[in-house]
DNA sequence: TTTCATAAGTTCTGTTTTAGAACTGACAAG
DNA sequence: CTTGTCAGTTCTAAAACAGAACTTATGAAA
């Protein structure tokens, strides 16, 4: 099965991965949360390769995950910034790095990350509730996906 | 830079991604919350190529994401079973879900997947909120990283 | 007692993707 | 008129992937 291929998949965590499931695309847009907005940023913060951002950048902007947006005129210059699609990505960054900061931190050298939460002022453990009981679900109590698995 | 370097950088979300950074690793993992546990099993529902599924199975049972169990012993057979790392990667999994049913559903074509807290007996919009306050997480109200960038 | 079926891989060949470095084009500043 | 900035494009070699066939161990069927 080719990549391109998964996108059509009746599945919408194959429809995700087929856009997000690389090595990079998911750093993009973390530093892009982080405010980098232009090409040769992204490339020094990152190490990517030149090549290789241009073509997740234009992928992105296809998707709506980014706008392309011209910020001077001569010469024409543009930057990347995340539209609506690419800030509802923010949950699952977030989720990726508690998932690393507590199982991918063998020796405990590595600080874990720390976010803050304007509207209340604290440091949050950002956790996932269930919308109609507010308690946080777990593997365990959830009932298995209804969904095609081919 | 090199995949493997990717999981020695000081940050948790590149740690995360040179592990689950990929087109396959996610499905498979997603299968496996749905109760999928042998080889030709995953091979089957997912159409990944044998010596692809191999490599993963193995990286992802070196990393203590699945544990290896034989479950027959002539001939002897290993089933692939979520190790507590493995489990942990739920919320990942909930929220590629809930961002691939509202932004990659562009003609409403799909039914979207739906998940029961058990718990609770309802269908569940999961969520992501503040430890401290309660309150529904979103990017605009989180303070930038703290983290280094490079 | 060959033959078929099952399960979990491994091996092979050809195609695609990626890494790394150099190059381009439009302009600005010294 | 040389150097620097920014946003890319082009090139080549190395790595990863797709698709199909093959292997190994066993039990059941013809």
């Amino acid at each position: 099965m080719k990549w391109h291929e998964l996108g059509e998949m009746d599945c919408p965590i194959a429809r995700s991965l087929s856009i997000l499931g690389d090595r990079w695309t998911l750093l993009i847009i973390r530093n892009a949360f982080m405010g980098t907005r232009r090409f040769d940023d992204f490339q020094k913060q990152l190490g990517i390769t030149r090549h290789l951002l241009s073509d997740r950048l234009n992928r992105l902007t296809e998707k709506d995950i980014f706008t392309k947006v011209r910020y001077q005129d001569a010469p024409k210059r543009y930057e990347y910034r995340l539209a609506e699609a690419g800030l509802a990505l923010y949950p699952i960054i977030l989720m990726l790095t508690k998932w690393g900061n507590i199982w991918l931190n063998d020796d405990n050298s590595h600080p874990p990350l720390q976010v803050i939460h304007k509207p209340c002022g604290h440091v949050t453990d950002p956790q996932l509730r269930c919308s109609e009981c507010g308690e946080e679900l777990h593997a365990r109590d959830m009932a298995p996906f209804v969904d095609k698995v081919g």
